[in-house]
DNA sequence: CCTTGATATGATGAATTCATCAATCCATCA
DNA sequence: TGATGGATTGATGAATTCATCATATCAAGG
């Protein structure tokens, strides 16, 4: 079910959320948030995510049907673009919100070894 | 899978997208949001969102599984919170982008039709 | 102890999403 | 036209989420 007018906001905004409840669509998103203007081709996409092309038209194709992003043919180019600004500031604040867990994890851990906490994450992308 | 420091970031989140994609959710958080302290008693919840008690319970579980919120008791009552600002900027952001998609639907429906658009929405309740 | 109120958990079938491969479509060129 | 490159769609089984009811747990009071 689709963002309709008819629908009432709060699902329209479980939706919303649903089209970026996936890390290969994260990734996607996010490449598109720093590209020049939020526009990226197919094959940009391809090379940088690495995935397997029909994987992610099928990725890309969810993302056209919840609106989160729009696409432009051009001869045997596709181009995508993010379809609001609102997008990258959701992936901005998500990024505050997980730090942020990521320092109560050290709180704890610390709490609980009554030591200063190493180091914890070393490996996260992005 | 949870948040976890190993994880990659883009991994984290997805999975606080997912925490966020039924429209259940979207409401509790919504009532949360909007709440003194952004803090409610289950009992409250319950009350204004007319789910049944083990449905509500089962989409508190879900939240606290992914940090979303957390939870107190007090003898027999059990206040949630919002764990972080960040949600409710979200959810602020969420509807921003919707209400713009909705003001691109009357673009369109107006050009379809080159008359002015009516009001389409008068029943989105958030 | 039993009863009551408040809340959470377990279990199960239905629905949806995910992963993945095959096939198809679109555009260009010789 | 056929071949090639770029991108999408269709199909299917696996995995996960959702919906819903039964059961269990926690806390307080008589």
């Amino acid at each position: 079910m689709l963002p309709s007018a008819q629908a009432p906001l709060y699902e329209i905004k479980a939706n919303l959320f649903k089209g970026l409840a996936h890390p290969a669509r994260i990734r996607i998103l996010e490449l598109l948030a720093a590209a020049p203007q939020e526009t990226a081709a197919v094959s940009y996409l391809l090379a940088e995510t690495g995935l397997e092309a029909s994987h992610l038209s099928q990725h890309l194709a969810t993302l056209r049907k919840h609106k989160v992003v729009t696409s432009v043919r051009t001869a045997n180019a596709v181009t995508y673009r993010l379809a609001h600004p609102g997008i990258s500031q959701l992936l901005a604040i998500a990024r505050t919100f997980l730090l942020d867990n990521l320092a109560d994890s050290n709180e704890q851990l610390r709490l609980a070894q009554q030591l200063p906490a190493g180091h914890l994450a070393g490996g996260a992308a992005s």
